[in-house]
DNA sequence: TACTAAACGAGACGGTACGTCTTGTCTTAAA
DNA sequence: TTTAAGACAAGACGTACCGTCTCGTTTAGTA
């Protein structure tokens, strides 16, 4: 999403016309399927031209991920009780309902595969949730591992990867349903691996 | 790809050219990037009817997976020396250098992208990929487990999920290069977390 | 349609495939129109292979221009009773019958159709069915004419040309059917302009 | 061709393209023959996209019958000099030149053509080719019947069906070339029958 | 009784065009 | 000046047939 002029001549931003858009996105990416809509669809469906789209994003692919991106507002906060283990799995579960609720995981899924192979999305898409996500994960870790509660000697970027690398694996690459007790699992392992002795 | 006619009447497949589309589907992948590759492009560069390609699979991510299929013969065999800690280290380092090839790793991203719309190609990816992998490196485990080399009450599912979703999210969803280095390191953190006694 | 070879080794021709052939041929064009037949669906039809279709005829318009042929056969004798406006009457409506029968009459515009651009269909269409016609209706002319039926002063190809050209003129670009009736007016009007003294 | 929407928003048609795809139709036409000619030739000769093609006109056929609508407009006129055996001389014979110019005489066998298996086309070379010059033919028919000049008893229609139809039938079932000699005998054939006493 | 040769049904092949779809840009009239 | 509508050039889609080319089988004559 661009910025809307602040100032100067000309009509301002259709607030209304920017919303209807991102709504006609999710609606439609949820009933077709990623790969099934088109800027003509969200457009017809959103009551709009299509050049109103393409002049504020520069792909489909960019409007979802907007959309997307509204939807994790929820599981941004990193929750923070002192007791990293708890925060992890409360975190991480979160992540994964999220992720399994159907209509959005399989939105999610579809700008990341379109964004295999459009670097510009990629990169917003890094910038805009895996970066934030990581930061938050990353700022807690350092904190616990302050603390004594993971091994000093633990990559921090390490763990990470490994407790996202098992959820996003399982949401790309797996037929079976991604599930919170399987999820689980895999984080405790890691957790026995990076525990420390406070 | 589909089985050929065993007998009965009628030409044979042209083996030439089912060699001939694999190769230039391989090569344009590389070249163009998996999205900017059209069946068309494939037919006219193996020189072949585009019927040819539809005949014998149903889209151009099909021709890919076979094409990539083929390239992964060489990281099939899972290592056993006895020590299945040098052994994952091995095969997942393996597997690591292979998708960090940028034309092959670039090709399975593009794979792994159209499979997100594709149940049926997703399918076949597991089928032919990801399954006969996963259970290579079940089987391993299961012999270190029975070996005491890691703890009996590992889930061994998840420790897989674990050791190929480090790789399979740094491929996907970093715009950083994938390294052994990195993998390593995610790889170690697993294995503080399942070694046995024995 | 080829000549068969006159002797030698190797399998005869198979008659009974001949005549399904031309027999698909008529049933196809009948049900769908000249058009939408191909020489596949007449092979599949007949229960023959597309080769041997190809074997012995140039083109779908061949096939059908042999089936045609046949077809005209009740209508290959010219009559003569003595009187030729009688006959003209006679020879005239029974080949308007024979056009107006809806299944040869759409046949039959099929294949002039097909003849527009293919030269050699065209002179086969010519020197098959359009010649000996108008061969016969010219000797019969003739004779008419040395009898002092006709004008001595009349040219017979004219005569010729304007009585098939009413016929086929509505057959071809008329919204119209093709009635007796109203070729029958037609060359009444012919007759009054050719009656001779006698 | 269809109607413009004469007013509301959105890009109007564009003129240039629109004549730029009738003259790329001729030229094609003329070279290649209707047959070989295909929609995609046209787009491409009139640098246009094969979808422009499509909004505006259901098929080859049809925007061929457009051009050849254009090229007919110099014998749209029939002449009236008083003398009706004169008149109908001069427009047959320009008629017959106009149809004996080799290339437009080709293109419209293959328009002609297409129409015998594409009812819509038909329809539409009917009402704007055949029955305008049928109509026209026919008012001056009926005037030199009330002025005595043909036979009052003659039927109108048969005559103009005679008349074209010994064009026609030269234009599309004959080897001979279409000379206006060779149909001017054939009319005057019409006249003696249709001559009144005026 | 073999051998040779042609025709057969089946169906894969390299091509070409089809008519549809979507892309991102451009043009218009209304607000 | 922005909007919705919608025409535009481009070009890939997956399908349908074309006419040719194997296949392995069947049928007739030589030999």
């Amino acid at each position: 999403m661009m910025a809307p002029s602040d100032s100067g001549p000309g009509r301002r931003r259709n607030e209304h016309s920017h919303r209807a858009i991102l709504g006609a996105a999710i609606t439609l990416v949820a009933d077709r399927g990623f790969e099934n809509v088109t800027v003509e669809s969200i457009a017809s469906h959103a009551g709009v031209g299509k050049q109103t789209i393409y002049r504020w994003w520069r792909s489909k692919g960019e409007v979802v991920l907007e959309a997307i991106n509204d939807g994790f507002a929820d599981v941004a906060a990193f929750p923070n009780t002192g007791d990293i283990i708890a925060d992890l799995r409360t975190q991480m579960e979160n992540v994964t309902v999220k992720l399994a609720t159907s209509d959005f995981g399989s939105a999610y899924r579809g700008l990341i595969a379109a964004a295999q192979s459009d670097p510009e999305l990629a990169r917003k898409h890094i910038e805009q949730i895996i970066e934030p996500a990581s930061v938050a994960c990353r700022k807690r870790l350092i904190q616990a591992r302050d603390m004594g509660q993971i091994r000093s000697d633990a990559d921090v970027q390490s763990i990470i990867d490994l407790l996202y690398g098992a959820i996003y694996y399982r949401l790309l690459l797996s037929t079976r349903p991604l599930a919170t007790e399987q999820v689980a699992q895999a984080i405790d392992l890691v957790f026995d691996g990076i525990r420390g002795t406070g």
